[in-house]
DNA sequence: GGCATATAGTGGTCCATACCAAACTGACCA
DNA sequence: TGGTCAGTTTGGTATGGACCACTATATGCC
């Protein structure tokens, strides 16, 4: 719980990671409340500048925001708009009545970037699964979207499904067991809780 | 040049602002070398925190970069990974011997988002636009391709061309006079200097 | 009970200051 | 000429203090 000051690794960004590997080992839940600055700064016995600067870069990478008089939140392990946008479609499609399908662009098992996997609240280099598909309507290609799916919680995932065809939430529900609701969930039902992983 | 006290607007934002506005102007070039922290802060009179505040916010979204010992200085505007990788994809499939084709998923005129547009230096709501096509090979879908052009840049470029035929930087080329070599120089050639524009 | 008021906590902004390492500048000397 | 060494400038880190607007809670009054 102390700090190296004598680390070439600055203060803050040894507060930072110490955080997010609360974060990531389920510590601090999806919405939980976070020490606020002052908080941190009495905790570590620095300024309330360098305790923000630590929480100002979690938030800069999307694992937490802010709201003034409250405090710092996790948050949702939120994939980019990318993909809410594309399930919106989806839905604006079943409304017209137009027959969806899928056309798979990509799908294969890489290490997380750092990017990636900040959003979902893994360790770097944490294996994914990256599921790319252009949605149709009818036959004419509307969007493509992009899904990334930690490996380990669906281990050959991308054996013996044909994705153009198989619905991939219908897999993950039957084959895995996980029961779905919307597409833009999933990712919070892929990152179990502390509770659901010891369990 | 003088700040205002009493605006609910931040003064770092105001710098930023102020700096931002400058760069689009092409008061300050790609590459050019931005005051310094210090020259900053004698003059807004504010202190060093402050303008340091704004140089950080314009490096954030991708503007500017900055080097220890030497300066900020403006960042080439580079589209995000995603082009690059997709270009080196092109290169493979030509040296495999594939049969390159395009299906364009999507194609229209669109106000730039906050990131798009600091990332082309462009004012907020400046008309681009997007041009989406899933790439493949021998009929393989292979990747997508996405595109941002500044639409004052090329005027009419939607309208007559079926770009799942035609060469995106060949159109550029033959109809708005454009020499390009490379497909990730595009953006670059698509954001002409200060003195480009006058001439 | 219901409502206004005080109080404390929170993130956001801003200041003045200080030290550090990297990078450049220029004077100096071999 | 060519290299060394001190001094300057730069962004990066860190301290400690201050005020603000917003939020929630507790207090007191009607």
């Amino acid at each position: 719980m102390t700090l190296h000051h004598d680390s070439p690794v600055p203060l803050y960004v040894q507060i930072k990671d110490l955080l997010q590997q609360q974060i990531e080992s389920g510590a601090y839940a999806i919405g939980a409340r976070l020490p606020s600055e002052r908080e941190l700064a009495r905790r570590f016995g620095v300024s309330r500048m360098t305790a923000r600067q630590a929480l100002q870069s979690l938030a800069q990478e999307g694992l937490t925001s802010s709201r003034v008089g409250k405090g710092t939140f996790v948050s949702p392990p939120r994939i980019n708009q990318e993909l809410r946008t594309l399930t919106s479609f989806s839905e604006d499609m079943r409304e017209r009545g137009m027959a969806p399908s899928s056309r798979v662009v990509r799908a294969e098992v890489i290490p997380t970037d750092r990017e990636i996997g900040a959003r979902l609240h893994l360790a770097p280099k944490t294996e994914i699964i990256l599921l790319s598909r252009v949605r149709l309507a009818d036959g004419q290609p509307l969007a493509l979207e992009t899904t990334h799916i930690p490996a380990h919680l669906c281990a050959g995932l991308l054996e013996g499904h044909d994705f153009s065809r198989e619905s991939l939430y219908e897999v993950l529900r039957v084959h895995y067991g996980w029961n779905l609701v919307w597409a833009d969930q999933m990712m919070q039902a892929c990152m179990p809780s502390a509770a659901e992983r010891s369990a």
